[in-house]
DNA sequence: CCTACCGATCGGTAGG
DNA sequence: CCTACCGATCGGTAGG
């Protein structure tokens, strides 16, 4: 049943994260069961274990190596000799992207993260609490230099991380405009609704 | 247990309700069992069975009850004589009032409908179809109008249906800004993000 | 990597 | 509304 074939390439380890990415997304963690897991990577759920620890170093997984892609491309953006919004759109096009190319682990990692136990749940707590505190710094840097409005930043961190969670649906959906198009709808929305416009021409 | 007493106005039925959209709210769905349900009511888990026929008929009051509301809303909205815009704004106060005042069954419908069975699990997406349609064929004519930007249309409803989510966050936040705040910042990016510059002064 | 099997927990029922 | 209990399923282990 495995949907993906072991190559020197694709340990069986990386087969079981994908599948388990997959699953989890499907059913959520709690229903997402180690037998269905095996059933899928093609063996036995007891020699799921000769692979890994434990369920919950599947998930643990996971939301890990997001939160740490998304925590180093923020830093690398802060330090950016460009405009806030410029980084801000940059973010932006990077969660997209993420959602597009790494669809199940940014999905599990942001829906499924409550799952994790101690001590990793409050690790993960603090690093998405850390992520939204830079995002909302580059908010209100970006109103005091008045190239953003007078919002609240953190409200915006919000309603943008959220919106940018929308591209669920469109994954989904049969009805797909481009990757591209989709991205600068969300950019157009988004950034032009936290825009200034009594600084920005157009 | 019971963190509700029931009285005259307040039946068991209701009691339980409660009480599971807040449980299944802050465990999942799967994760929340009828014995932890049991517990905040205060009785033996067979008990329950008096009131409720399955697990799975809580999570579908929840699911319909919310999603008829915003059903009605919408109808009701479609048919005022007021701009295109005015009409999306009412919308979107709407459901920032239902996350604020109903967080818990809101925040259930929203995030653990994909539990429900059939054949609610298809009723379910359809209502919430409909829903998006409706939503979607207001942009479209606002868009034609040029009372909206050229913008996608479904794309538009998911960033904007999804960013409302947002206020999840907001809601656990010791740090919250008002509700009336918390409105207005939501509004502001979200329709001017969407409104056309060339058209609307200000 | 498999067979065999464990203890725990689940939703739900019988019967009063 | 309770006691007693069911069959199913779960994550995980032993032992090879």
């Amino acid at each position: 049943m495995a949907r993906i074939k072991p190559t020197d390439t694709t340990s069986r380890r990386e087969i079981i994260n994908a599948e388990a990415a997959l699953l989890i997304r499907q059913k959520g963690f709690k229903a997402a069961s180690m037998r269905d897991l095996a059933t899928r990577v093609g063996v036995e759920a007891a020699s799921l274990y000769n692979h890994i620890a434990s369920k919950s170093e599947l998930l643990h997984g996971i939301c890990f190596s997001v939160a740490h892609r998304f925590m180093l491309k923020i830093e690398e953006v802060e330090n950016k000799k460009i405009t806030v919004l410029q980084k801000i759109e940059m973010l932006l096009r990077y969660h997209i992207n993420e959602m597009v190319h790494h669809y199940e682990e940014v999905y599990v990692s942001d829906r499924e993260w409550r799952h994790l136990t101690e001590p990793y749940l409050s690790d993960y707590k603090e690093l998405r609490r850390r992520y939204r505190r830079k995002f909302a710094a580059l908010i209100e840097q970006g109103t005091k230099q008045k190239e953003i409005k007078a919002i609240d930043a953190p409200t915006a961190v919000l309603i943008v991380l959220h919106a940018i969670g929308g591209i669920e649906s469109w994954h989904r959906s049969k009805r797909k405009i481009s990757t591209k198009e989709l991205e600068n709808n969300m950019i157009t929305i988004l950034i032009e609704g936290m825009a200034n416009k009594t600084i920005n021409k157009n």
